[in-house]
DNA sequence: TTTTTGAGAGTACAAGTGTACGCACAACCG
DNA sequence: CGGTTGTGCGTACACTTGTACTCTCAAAAA
């Protein structure tokens, strides 16, 4: 009877250290240290695996960070994309999206302060990763609201630049969250309800001009 | 004839080296380095003095940063008291603390980016000083806006929640602008007008309720 | 089967880090 | 004046950092 068949393919292992990396690099971030303090050397004695195999998966720990970014804004997209076409019976839309979005910011701390924090970063590719990413949400805000606005008969002025604005708030004030304290959070998403809501009435305004 | 007095006493001396620290922190991050890539013995060599001499100036590099946060808050502020009082003749009162305030984003780079970066940082003591600095001007604005409304017979509905917008939205796309090529940047000053009176007239709708 | 490939380990090195310790010497105070 | 104080310097140490190089050995290919 011949040996049985390799239980992991050669690129399967693979992908499995790479994945080790990359949830490593996670697991630091999310118990609170910055990524660009974080050191090759580190992320690979908690990946389990030597320094120098760390260049068989990324060139970089910039390469890292940019898949740990690329990964984080496609499930963010997709949980938008969710909120804003799924059928919002009752509940308000924009509730709806601000409590999804600080949820999913609560659960992923770390992930979305590098986001918010690389958004700022000196790196360039860092920094357009970021953007991009807050741009498509933007952009996917922006063609919900006109076409919501085209089915109620309400004409929105800039759609566009409101939504950039409502990204920029959920964004800003959804990290900001993050270091408040339990018993004042509730307040701060009613807040931040108000201003989504504030730019809304804006928008309409302008559009009535 | 005695000796004259000693040319420089010895508290003035001791000013004098910790101005070149700061000095040469400030300069490092005008020219793109991010804050926390800054090390002692950097900061040190590039002021003129020996590493060890850093710790009768500062007991840390945190120590460093928050007052060069600090100071700069200082300026900004002082800016923004300027165009709100003066006398805004003709000249619209959120072109004029638009332009005013990127211009300062603009020849203080290093310094504005650092303290958007450490509002989203970690280290406590940082991001407090930074989220400080926003309030303290989102407050002054919120002032400002109670005042005018007042002086006008508009109702303004949260004015202190409209201010908070306000601010973000300044500082998010005042620093984003850092990175834009030269001939979009007005196109993006104007988007940032917009945005703000979008959210001035939102609340004034909303002071109508 | 034999050969080739490539993930991973181990060693090694130069460079950079924070900081403890002790010394020099000019400014300061009594 | 003489003693004290405190800024600044130099040395030293124990790390950590990225990465070049070589080796192993199992999976894949021939």
């Amino acid at each position: 009877m011949t040996s049985a068949l390799p239980k992991v393919s050669r690129q399967q292992q693979k992908a499995e250290t790479r994945e080790k990396l990359l949830d490593a690099a996670a697991a630091e971030l999310a118990s609170g240290r910055s990524f660009d303090t974080l050191s090759l050397r580190e992320v690979a004695k908690l990946a389990g695996i030597a320094p120098t195999s760390f260049y068989r998966h990324f060139h970089d720990m910039e390469g890292l960070g940019l898949t740990l970014i690329e990964r984080c804004g496609e499930s963010m997209r997709k949980l938008i994309h969710e909120v804003l076409h799924q059928a919002s019976a009752g509940r308000s839309l924009i509730r709806a999206s601000v409590e999804t979005l600080f949820d999913y910011f609560y659960s992923n701390q770390g992930m979305s302060r590098m986001i918010l924090q690389e958004s700022t970063s000196r790196q360039p590719e860092f920094r357009r990763a970021a953007e991009r990413l807050m741009q498509t949400m933007s952009s996917d805000l922006a063609d919900y609201l006109e076409k919501e606005a085209r089915e109620r008969g309400v004409p929105l002025g800039h759609a566009r630049i409101a939504a950039d604005s409502m990204v920029a708030i959920l964004f800003t004030t959804g990290i900001a969250l993050l270091d408040t304290p339990a018993d004042e959070r509730e307040r701060h998403v009613e807040t931040a309800i108000i201003q989504l809501r504030m730019i809304m009435r804006g928008a309409e305004a302008m559009g009535r001009m």
